[in-house]
DNA sequence: GATGAATGAGCATTCATTCAT
DNA sequence: CATGAATGAATGCTCATTCAT
């Protein structure tokens, strides 16, 4: 075994990495900044990616699976609890999207640039859109929607149910002082808004 | 009164870098590019700019002023049109902010970091809800609505109507790639989805 | 008029690189070298040169452009000389290769890289070769020359005559140190054996 | 005696290290190319040699053992088959260089660097001239030859024969891309040379 | 107003080398 | 012997910014 364990180097790279990249974006961002803040050698964090784009793939590469795994967990819990409420899956929603904040921030404005691909904010979309569906269809009969209104369906569940959720989940705080609210109370207003909206 | 020389200098560099911010980020765009992509000398750029800031603060400005002049328009044609089909309202909201894609998307990115502020976005939309519940209040009896009931009223219009609609104006294009759909019944599929959701 | 004349800063930076091309090679020579050699900003070289290999292919330009210069000359005065004795032009050609002997190791090494292209050195000594025959043929009857016989002619001249005198002009001082002999009495041995063979 | 594997891993290196140093020069090689190319571990060339240097001497060292050994069984054979033509004698040679190719051009790159010593292509050709003449000199009676003489003659061995031929083996097959030639005629052209003025 | 040139700090990346296991 | 990990200096290059003309 090595003097230090690589993949704890790795994992701790990556944490430092997120951080930094949400707080000011990944092209404002120097791998000397990361270096520095772990404490990890600049050489050895070349060591460990390719790239400083290795580093970012391999971030959204963790939060789609991520992503995925917490789908599983709570289809099997919201199987085991029977009917939760949708107040509760709500709010147990944005505190699991709350955890990845981050990484939904740097998600959202590296999809932001005309000039890059959307490809990793649409797939992680579209892994959580498919879970919902798939969930849902379990319970309804079984009639196969045309690919029409499957788009139909992604488009809404993006623009006015997943991106209105992001969105706050990453201007919440900046929301809370600008217009001077209390945190609680704006994530009240949102679900209210959001139950209104959203969820017929 | 003509333009003289250097406003319209000065233009070009603000229409220059709001194209590559916009691709590119503001990060990811360095004043060299905008130089070479205006064909006006570095140095120029400082003499109409201070610093890189400047550039960036000036489209800001630019937008929200443009946005005041659109809902001043906007509002004086409705009062003339009389009632206007919502359908028809949101197509040309939608068409309005299509043109100011690129400041959209500006906008959104920055307003992402976590380490930066989000008060031009948030000031942007001040505007627009403002402009909007003035008009509503115009036609109905003056009730003032407590700070409560407008910060309510503020987070709904925020995330479940301008939210949307700005992502979509920023994400349509790379989403019709990548769900391989065609632009226009993408379109359709939002109108619909956002008709559903934010106006009732 | 700018605070220093650009052309001279260029001239500075070819003039340091050949010199420290020369002696450490092209890849052993950085560009920070060139910098604190020349006195000249880092970030200066890279407004004058578009990358470290702007600065070597601007070399190999000016070489080339120099020979041709050289030849011209040449030519010029030995029509009005008339009958230079051998020995003297290659005493002459010897020391204006002396004066280009940085150039000419640079052209060496580079063309000794299996995984790099010769076509600098080949087109030096194309430029040298065509010019030796042009004027031959001038005094002589006119008899086209063959593909092969031209190759043939090719071959012999750059590999019995350019590349000996080169070798020597490049190693000569290094010679003259390993087997302790005078560089004089270097340069007779030279011109004795270069005489011997390749002109008969 | 069976090669360890450990002397097997030093000749890998010294293998790859070579083809990659030939390639792109002393310099323009990394030990982590050697290491990637050869599947050698990085820590694994620094129990084998060293330092970089060192791989480089070792193979300075190799080349001329190995040079030696070949003209002792050159010598050999040269007495068993009594009078080999000129013409078989050089091709032999020039078979046995092009075998080397890869080192000649590694030794000729270094020697050229003015900043650095010639010293291994020197000894190199030292101890092919010396052979050359122990062997003339047992054929002919045993006059001393002055050290001038001896000089003169090295020069001349040198330069006119060593360097061409060498620069010919180095050169060749770029030769016969940029002028468009067939290698085996290329061969016969500069053989016919190489006749013509070295060997009288 | 505009331009060419300069500057120094910073950037992403690679380097030769070391060393504990 | 071999390996994975680390390190700090260096490398090629770009950056935002300045300034004399």
């Amino acid at each position: 075994m090595p003097k230090t364990d690589g993949a704890l180097t790795k994992e701790r790279i990556l944490q430092v990495a997120e951080k930094l990249f949400s707080q000011n974006g990944f092209d404002g961002t120097s791998v000397d900044k990361i270096a520095k803040e772990t404490g990890i050698n600049k050489g050895s964090i070349y060591y460990h990616f390719k790239d400083k784009n290795d580093i970012i793939e391999s971030l959204f590469q963790n939060i789609i699976q991520d992503v995925e795994e917490h789908l599983n967990i709570a289809n099997r819990e919201k199987m085991a609890d029977g009917q939760l409420k949708l107040e509760d899956k709500i709010k147990a929603e944005i505190d699991y999207l709350h955890c990845k904040k981050s990484m939904l921030s740097i998600l959202l404005m590296e999809a932001m640039k005309s000039g890059a691909s959307s490809d990793h904010l649409f797939k992680c979309a579209e892994v959580i859109i498919a879970n919902e569906h798939t969930n849902r269809d379990n319970h309804q009969d079984e009639k196969k929607l045309t690919k029409e209104e499957q788009d139909s369906i992604f488009v809404y569940e993006f623009f006015t149910g997943i991106i209105p959720l992001l969105s706050f989940i990453t201007l919440k705080d900046k929301w809370s002082t600008y217009f001077n609210i209390d945190e609680d109370k704006l994530t009240d207003y949102f679900m209210e808004a959001f139950k209104k909206t959203h969820l017929k």
